[in-house]
DNA sequence: CGGAATTGCGAAAACGGTTTCGTGTTGACA
DNA sequence: TGTCAACACGAAACCGTTTTCGCAATTCCG
């Protein structure tokens, strides 16, 4: 790289010190006009401009903002990421993004590196395996370290810091409810290993709905699958049951049981409603469109990076750790019945 | 946040000068074993992290790269990003991720902002608002600043600099050719206004498919899709003009003109067959699946990052602008026939 | 035992800015 | 003519780290 203009230079050009430099570039009325005419002129003659690094050596801060995330080619995460960048820009902040890539190793080393002043705080969404193996003491350090933390979609209780999480349970409640109050009699749960916690809370939602509405839930009607199994030898059992009705915790099982289900000859949604979880492209274009439960990634993006900024530049007071519930909504569409 | 520990810190609090504090962590062989050992212990204890400002000015580099992308909630960027990201970190360095939502003020904002020695160098793909407008002086300004730049996706020739592009032409060849050898006679082109740089290569591989087939390109099959207007109706004419095949330069679109077929009771392949571009989750997983024309936006991400930090790091050696091609592939599917 | 080599450490400059606190020169006013 | 304020600018400290160089004190060797 071309070595940069600095305030040094522009001092020793025109025989005035840096001081003098950094004030007339201020507009400061320290500096007589004449002076102030003369250094801004070189400045923009020679497109000065203040090296970044320094000035946040010396503000100690950096208005970056890191975000670490399990996954980017994902509706759902990519919404987020799109809800922080948006605010965050509003702001006078920027992002630096990282992936975990759901392993606890790729987490924990993101977090050091960023932990190191690199950033002014933090949102993430924890990893799968970190969630199974219950370690967080990376996160607990952050949190004695005082570094701003704002944990978002899937977090867990023992972590004390700003949180954003989706109403799950009363997504798979509205699902389910929805389902049963179309018709559907014996609604099958299409979900993954219980590690994951939004995908319990859904199944607690669906398990909810079904004791309100005295179903005896049935352990033979729900399918944890195991994504390095085929998808289709893991749900076949489900569609021997005479099922009305599925809830999948995301678009890709809603699409695939749809598309099993066609095979089977079976009629979306009248011999078999399905709902999906994040409203994303598949729900949208896929015909039929996939009725699903919103969880709006955006806004949540949204609202973690206003927590976090707020802890941020109100580093002073007295902190509470907040909780923000966004709730989930049902968007409509074809792969369901309509409601009585 | 709390005031962090540094290197003055532990030089006070032992009664050493910070020097041997600096070198005691490195190991260095000037200081005393016993020396070393209390120093390190001290630094464990109240867990010492270098701060990452100071050794970025000091060392003159960030080992951050810039990338600004149009858009993040799409599967073809998020999927670059994903490439970008994974060989970055692969090589020790992280990712700023901006967006400029095909503005250029908002491009031209972000390259400002970044150019000011926050990253060792940027991958920038240019927003529509650019391309139309065909004002670069903002990356021109970059290159004579002799900043590491690569350009991905859409780019332009006179920005000098290494650019990675997908075969779009070849890619529009391929799929029109490949319709036109299912036994296609009447292919329409669905595709944006021509101003966006990879739509008009598109276009251009479109045509060139059909001269070699002896086939007169028709303007009234070509639809330049308005987004803020009504999609049915702007497809609708090309409808009643009996093709058999349809070129969709997204997978947005190809979708969409699926599911107009369908309403207007044409068989999706059998009375028309439909190519899209871009392979994300809605061409995989709706019904039909959609035959499209992959991108390997994977495959760039990692290439640019490649060619970046090629150049970051050989900074002495003279710099030719290098351009790597990555050539598109069809990945059939259930939206044509086979071909003969 | 004297000079040289080695060892162990500190002072200071450097990265590129900002900011506080002088300080010398004016000009006004008593 | 002496005093004081205002003006215009510079010196130096500071942010946190690395690194070169120099300087004692000790050890080694003849």
């Amino acid at each position: 790289m071309k070595q940069k203009i600095t305030i040094k230079t522009i001092a020793k050009e025109l025989g005035v010190s840096t001081s003098t430099v950094s004030k007339a570039l201020k507009d400061s009325h320290e500096i007589s006009e004449e002076t102030k005419q003369k250094i801004q002129a070189y400045a923009n003659l020679y497109n000065y401009k203040p090296n970044n690094l320094a000035l946040q050596l010396r503000n100690q801060k950096t208005k970056l903002i890191g975000v670490i995330l399990p996954q980017i080619v994902h509706h759902f995460f990519s919404t987020i990421i799109k809800g922080i960048e948006e605010v965050a820009n509003e702001k006078g902040y920027h992002i630096m993004v990282c992936f975990s890539k759901e392993s606890y190793k790729k987490e924990y080393e993101n977090l050091r590196v960023l932990s190191n002043g690199s950033v002014d705080g933090l949102i993430v969404s924890i990893a799968n395996e970190t969630l199974e193996n219950k370690d967080f003491s990376h996160f607990k350090d952050l949190v004695s370290e005082e570094i701003p933390l704002v944990l978002i979609d899937r977090v867990v209780s023992e972590i004390m810091c700003d949180k954003v999480v989706v109403d799950d349970v009363g997504g798979g409640y509205k699902a389910t409810d929805y389902l049963l109050h179309s018709g559907c009699k014996k609604i099958a749960l299409v979900t993954t290993p219980n590690h994951v916690s939004v995908s319990a809370l859904r199944r607690q939602g669906y398990e909810k709905a079904l004791i309100e509405n005295y179903i005896k839930s049935d352990a033979s009607l729900i399918v944890e699958i195991d994504d390095d199994k085929d998808f289709n030898t893991q749900i076949s059992h489900i569609f021997d049951q005479d099922i009305d009705g599925i809830l999948a915790v995301n678009e890709i099982y809603a699409a695939k049981c749809i598309r099993y289900a066609k095979e089977k000859q079976f009629d979306v949604p009248n011999d078999i409603s399905v709902i999906g979880f994040t409203d994303g492209l598949i729900s949208e274009y896929s015909t039929p469109s996939i009725t699903c439960v919103a969880q709006h990634g955006f806004l949540m993006g949204k609202q973690a990076v206003e927590m976090l900024i707020h802890h941020i530049e109100n580093d002073s007071e007295d902190y509470h750790p907040r909780r923000n519930v966004i709730s989930s909504d049902l968007i409509v569409r074809e792969s369901t019945k309509s409601s009585s």
